[in-house]
DNA sequence: ATTATCTATAGATCTATAGATAATGC
DNA sequence: ATTATCTATAGATCTATAGATAATGC
């Protein structure tokens, strides 16, 4: 029944990348330790040798989603000439509406985050610091004191775009939120001032 | 123990209520009947005389929630003489901020409300197309046929803004956020094309 | 007679712990 | 000898139902 440490120190990092996803599908409470552990292969007994609680895996889960998205953020940035229109094809496309578990965590956790406590919260912080850091660089117009500014506006509009687009049924009307996110993100980054 | 027919209705219109206001507060998943039905002065007990199911309570509470945020909406914007100023000084604001139960059902439950059923889903979209149009009114700008696109645009970044704001504990990123949407807001809605 | 609400409970599931087991690591 | 994982279980809580009770409404 034991395996060797960096066996089990394997395994828990794929319950950590395997919470990273169902956390994101079901909602942090809407998915058990029990369904969490099986995902990964193992059963619920072997949960508290590696994580001291649920909130515990919560934390880590949600550091390892915010820094995966902010790393696909970077790779698409830097594999593209035209880092923001490659951004904006990503993120606010029915591709990524309609791909929770693996799609922004912000998107797929925003209010449930809003609601846990400081540890988790910390976590996703980080991340969205991150996210604002990669906007700041593929900034086309000339840097200025407001480029910051930019980019935080342009990271709320993305993220309650797609929120928003994922509660519609109406695919018209859901695809008129994004497209009209992905107008005006254009429309901030190329704005002089 | 029976109360009268009018005292029974009242009751259920209390518990539909208190449900808006916890639901936004803990998340569909973090509170149950129990304490929905103890939040209106009764018992679990009476639940299912008065509700099909907890996803029945969950779609009219989410009717409820947003209904009420529209109206608050519609009258903020009918009584200033600035309304689009009006309503980012009631939106973008860090009291709305830290006022989950009673704020926007959009940012306390929009990742929630993505991974509900039709019918809570259904509640949102009527929600969501009524601020569209509350919005609508109130753009300065000489309407066009562009209008409604910003309205999409405008709402996506003060859910999102909110949103984030929300998940930070670092108060002054927090208050940035809120400061660069409604910078941003300003702009769309004063944007000529 | 009907029924709104109550107490009580069924059956499932949740987080967390205990003790057994079998393999690793010294 | 240590320990990663397993099965089993404790105790709490969840949704939903059943039957009793006491007031309403005919």
């Amino acid at each position: 029944m034991r395996v060797s440490r960096s066996q089990a120190e394997q395994n828990r990092q794929t319950v950590i990348d395997v919470a990273s996803r169902l956390f994101r599908e079901h909602g942090f409470d809407g998915i058990g330790l029990k369904d969490l552990m099986k995902g990964a292969g193992l059963t619920q007994g072997a949960f508290y040798k590696q994580f001291d609680s649920k909130e515990d895996l919560t934390a880590q889960a949600s550091r390892r989603a915010m820094e995966h998205a902010t790393r696909r953020w970077s790779s698409v940035a830097a594999g593209s000439p035209d880092p923001l229109e490659a951004l904006i094809g990503l993120y606010l496309s029915t591709g990524h509406r309609e791909e929770k578990s693996d799609g922004c965590p912000i998107v797929a956790l925003g209010s449930d985050a809003a609601r846990q406590g400081e540890e988790v919260r910390a976590r996703f912080q980080d991340g969205i610091a991150a996210h604002l850091e990669v906007l700041d660089e593929l900034m086309p117009a000339a840097k200025g004191p407001k480029t910051h500014r930019k980019a935080m506006a342009m990271l709320s509009l993305m993220v309650g775009a797609v929120t928003i687009s994922r509660i519609l049924g109406d695919e018209e009307m859901s695809q008129r939120f994004l497209d009209a996110a992905a107008g005006e993100v254009r429309r901030i980054a190329a704005a002089q001032e």
